[in-house]
DNA sequence: GACGTGACAGCGC
DNA sequence: GGCGCTGCCACGT
């Protein structure tokens, strides 16, 4: 998989997200065949260009933490009536985007 | 081409 | 459940 591949991938994967649902780089890293490169995810999510006007607040680490110095990012996804925990994370529980009839991310997050 | 950096994940405490 | 350490890989300098 070559670089540009892996970003357009990201790119893709992260225009796709349904309103009012989040998802994680691990996930999206875990979509891609590739669940050690989560730092990519977030490095092409960086790289994006604006015209692509990804949906790129709706990606979170894989805690439910939001992008560090970026605060608005908690008002767009709270405008999207995503929930959040009392420690200002997101709670994936209610609002993690199931791809798939996968059901890791159930287990894990207890859906 | 080497080195430092980072929008992370996983594991241990 | 929260915090710190380590491994990982692409980017920019």
């Amino acid at each position: 998989m070559k670089r540009e591949e892996f970003n357009n991938l990201v790119y893709h994967i992260v225009s796709i997200i349904p309103y009012g649902r989040v998802t994680t780089y691990g996930q999206i890293a875990l979509m891609l065949g590739t669940p050690q490169c989560s730092r990519q995810v977030g490095c092409a999510l960086h790289n994006a260009p604006e015209y692509f006007e990804l949906p790129c607040h709706r990606v979170v680490s894989s805690m439910g933490r939001l992008v560090p110095d970026w605060h608005e990012q908690r008002t767009l996804l709270s405008n999207e009536g995503v929930y959040f925990k009392d420690n200002g994370n997101v709670d994936l529980g209610r609002s993690i985007w199931r791809w798939n009839a996968t059901d890791i991310w159930e287990k894990r997050y207890k859906v």
